[in-house]
DNA sequence: CGAGTAGTTGAGTGGCCTCAAAGCGCGTGG
DNA sequence: CCACGCGCTTTGAGGCCACTCAACTACTCG
């Protein structure tokens, strides 16, 4: 079982979990229990997000298949009420980055206060999702009538650009190996799962993925997962990694270049 | 001053304006001018925002001189009242990150709700500078009585999370030469002047403070700043750069890696 | 005018990208 | 249930960009 050698004998399916399809719309008591636990709601009453509801329009999306576009003018505000939906921004040359992954609960798309401007990244459902949205006229009318719900937002603002700051960093001073062991532990410790093989990150994740997070390309991030799964730190397959050894996972992240 | 016009290597001091010294502390009433232009404290009148001058502190920083350092406990928040104060992050082997360069009417710290977190960033005063500092309760109650604040707030952050992701686009995908040119041009619609030579950046700039902005070396810096100066993209000097062709430049900026 | 700091330049090296092709996991169809 | 095959993944060879180390030049200030 500790043999990681040539063996194809275990014939599992993706350790991950399947999507069910029938999530793709989701009931009006899952969209107001998803606004019950929105963080930027949590000062308001039950009653006062029952009259939200209205405001939100939920929507399914495939695999794949984009919530809007950069360039797009920018007129609403999404909540991504199940699923995941990754932010990403697309070079001159076609060189993507992947910015963000969002999940259950988490909010995108246009904060400014008009609508005028246009979306600067480009949001995809990375599995089959369920997204709330909101005109952006109507979210700033909430913001108007329920001062906590802004507050609530400026806190949770600051802290996605810390977040940003510290990718930048990670970016700026770290090589390609230590890059990819950072965002690892940072997945995992955003979508692990306790199992057999480790801390299951949730989520399907390839090659290509992780080298637009890492800011490389697919080749480099193989080199490197491939490098971690013979030492023991992680363990991989199709579109899936387990972290197996945190700690010297932590190790390797913190190797300057 | 006797001699005049001299060859290209005419004997000249630097363009960049001299900061008075006395502009340490500012005069109370140049501490209310400034809280007045505050675009977060837009929505107030004049007497309401009177009401908060008692609020904030002010206080002189030389020139390099750290106003709070990562790791220290979150407790203030700040607002650049003269002077320019850059934000930077330090990894763990001794690299420094500029992440963010402040100017007036520029707020920092900590926003969070709580003043239990840390600086994950030290700010450090980057030419003779004047910042007003307030109690992070304090600055909760402003957010409390003033609902307009917050969602001032929201929109600045919004803003300044959206250039966060356009550095890390930018430091992911091109080439030293094309960040360089990306932050010369950053710069020079931030803080440039109309000037003979150009537009030119008032701000002391040197090439190990360009590497730190750029996530390079200063020898790096160094060799693609003396090439854009020799094909006449920018003029340089030290501790001061100048955009002589700004067209040319954005091209620089654009090729690939 | 001398000392210290900012900037420049060169040679050498290595990490990462590029191009290319073989290897296999996993969902699907038979 | 098994085998097929798409497309994700791996591995190799070669080359270039940028970092490192090091010496030298040129400004600025006391």
């Amino acid at each position: 079982m500790a043999t990681t050698g040539r063996k194809p004998p275990a014939r599992r399916a993706s350790p991950l979990l399947r999507h069910a399809v029938e999530t793709a719309h989701c009931t009006h008591a899952v969209k107001l229990s998803v606004l019950r636990q929105l963080p930027f709601l949590a000062d308001l009453t039950d009653s006062e997000v029952q009259g939200l509801c209205g405001i939100f329009r939920d929507t399914g999306y495939a695999s794949g298949q984009a919530v809007y576009v950069a360039g797009e003018p920018a007129r609403r505000l999404f909540v991504v009420a199940s699923g995941k939906v990754k932010i990403v921004r697309t070079g001159p040359d076609g060189q993507d980055l992947l910015v963000d992954m969002l999940s259950d609960g988490d909010f995108f798309g246009s904060l400014e206060r008009l609508g005028e401007e246009r979306y600067s990244e480009g949001a995809v459902a990375h599995v089959q999702s369920c997204v709330l949205a909101a005109s952006a006229e109507d979210f700033q009318s909430i913001l108007a009538r329920f001062p906590p719900v802004s507050v609530r937002l400026v806190s949770i603002l600051a802290g996605r650009l810390r977040s940003a700051h510290e990718k930048l960093q990670m970016l700026s001073g770290l090589s390609v190996e230590a890059r990819i062991a950072s965002i690892l532990l940072r997945l995992a410790s955003r979508f692990g799962e306790a199992h057999p093989l480790g801390t299951l990150i949730q989520l399907p994740l390839s090659r290509e993925e992780l080298a637009e997070m890492a800011g490389t390309t697919t080749e480099s991030a193989s080199r490197v997962t491939s490098r971690f799964s013979r030492d023991g730190l992680i363990r991989t397959g199709r579109r899936w990694v387990a972290v197996s050894d945190r700690d010297r996972l932590a190790v390797a992240a913190e190797s300057g270049s």
